[in-house]
DNA sequence: CCAGGACCTGCGTCTTTTGA
DNA sequence: TCAAAAGACGCAGGTCCTGG
């Protein structure tokens, strides 16, 4: 299992259910010419201004001429602007999903979708642990899932399943191709989304997860305010404020949840604000790929002066079985080689990484075989790690890990 | 297949809000 | 201020989900 998963907004938001269509008045101040001063009061064009219809021509031209006068006097006016909001254009529609369909449809995003959805040879008992329930309920809504259009699957084998992820391919397309974006989703923060056993406040978790990562894209957010009646609205018809009520008063380690009068505000733990730790992981992650390398390059310094070798874990070094007197090679890497191993390391870990690399210095930089995309060979190696289980373990119980899932 | 529970719908009744 | 409209609540009964 990958430590993050991209998940789509469209489908998310389609699963747990559209927002009812709504309507929004926004404000905004812009500044006008103001005519209602002693400046304008002798001028020609404002007396036009004053007493022709606006739509008329001689009204236009006034306009025009007053937006040029060197003696113009501006003032601010506010407008106010109707924007209706209507999830179904914006989003599409699939039927509401219930709590395990919801659970199981993000717990497949996690088995390293391929480019395309799809995902080969998902161990559905495994799936039934991840979510604590039997292995009929996932068939089940394997099956519900399948019936509205989420995803296609067949099975492999008795326990083994396929999966393709069906709008998979729209979560990274641009918003003029039709691209919803998708939601960047830790391990972490899925173990406890699948501990919330209320489908309501699954759903207003969602919600407002949601929420708050739109609001991140402009800038750092911790907390989102709401009203019953705004919750309402993405809730089916029968949630009244007391079964609403009910749902968050369910405790969750998300969410700090307080209400007061009417307004309820979900305060988000900084452990499971996505973006903000995936930024903070992701530098983590450089700075110890760069750690790693400069140490590299100083022990290989020793290693070919003195022919001491160190403990290697990695295997960086075994080629000193094979033929004495090896002149072992530094790892030079660039600055955005940098960024596409933290990639890597982000999606499988920082172990696959560095067991990765050593395959990588063992049969290219110590044969100085050239490498023209250090990321992209890096993951077909972890790809065929994971698909022979040849890899370091599980990814997440390694020790030298202990912040990519914390 | 089916019992039991979760989730949802419709309806009567009561309460709050709206707007003339 | 008051009546109509909208919202809230609880209940009965239906559908869907879960797991033996």
């Amino acid at each position: 299992m990958d430590l993050f998963a991209n998940i789509g907004k469209a489908v998310l938001i389609q699963s747990l259910g559209l927002q009812k269509n709504y309507t929004e008045t926004a404000s905004e101040s812009i500044n006008v010419i103001d005519h209602d001063n002693n400046t304008c009061h002798n001028c020609k064009y404002c007396d036009i201004i004053n007493s022709f219809d606006t739509d008329s021509d001689t009204y236009k031209a006034a306009q025009v001429i007053c937006e040029s006068c060197p003696h113009k006097v501006l003032t601010t006016k506010t407008v106010y602007k109707k924007i209706y909001h209507n999830e179904k254009n914006r989003y599409g529609y699939k039927p509401r999903l219930k709590s395990n369909s919801i659970k199981l449809l993000l717990l497949l995003h996690f088995y390293h979708p391929d480019k395309f959805g799809v995902i080969c040879n998902v161990n559905s008992l495994q799936l039934a642990k991840e979510l604590g329930c039997d292995i009929k309920t996932i068939f089940n809504n394997l099956e519900i899932l399948s019936r509205y259009n989420y995803i296609s699957y067949c099975k492999s084998s008795t326990y083994n399943i396929t999966v393709c992820l069906n709008d998979y391919e729209s979560y990274y397309l641009p918003a003029n191709k039709g691209g919803r974006g998708f939601f960047v989703m830790s391990l972490d923060l899925l173990k406890q989304i699948i501990q919330l056993e209320n489908l309501l406040t699954l759903r207003i978790h969602l919600r407002e997860l949601i929420e708050i990562d739109n609001l991140n894209i402009k800038a750092p957010f911790t907390a989102v305010s709401k009203t019953f009646k705004e919750i309402k609205l993405v809730l089916p018809d029968y949630c009244r404020p007391c079964i609403i009520k009910d749902a968050i008063s369910k405790k969750s380690d998300i969410f700090d949840i307080s209400v007061n009068d009417k307004v309820i505000r979900f305060e988000i733990n900084d452990n499971f604000n996505c973006r903000r730790r995936k930024d903070e992981c992701f530098n983590q992650y450089i700075s110890l790929f760069k750690e790693f390398i400069a140490d590299f390059n100083q022990t290989v310094i020793s290693v070919n002066s003195s022919n001491v070798f160190p403990d290697d874990s990695f295997d960086f070094f075994s080629a000193q079985n094979e033929k004495q007197d090896i002149h072992f090679q530094f790892i030079k890497i660039k600055d955005y080689e940098y960024d596409d191993l933290a990639q890597l390391a982000m999606q499988y870990s920082y172990n696959y990484v560095i067991t990765a690399l050593s395959t990588v210095y063992n049969n290219y930089i110590l044969h100085e075989r050239e490498i023209t995309n250090l990321g992209g060979l890096l993951r077909t190696i972890i790809i065929s790690m994971i698909n022979n289980s040849t890899g370091p373990g599980s990814s997440f119980s390694t020790g030298s890990d202990n912040f990519s899932a914390a």
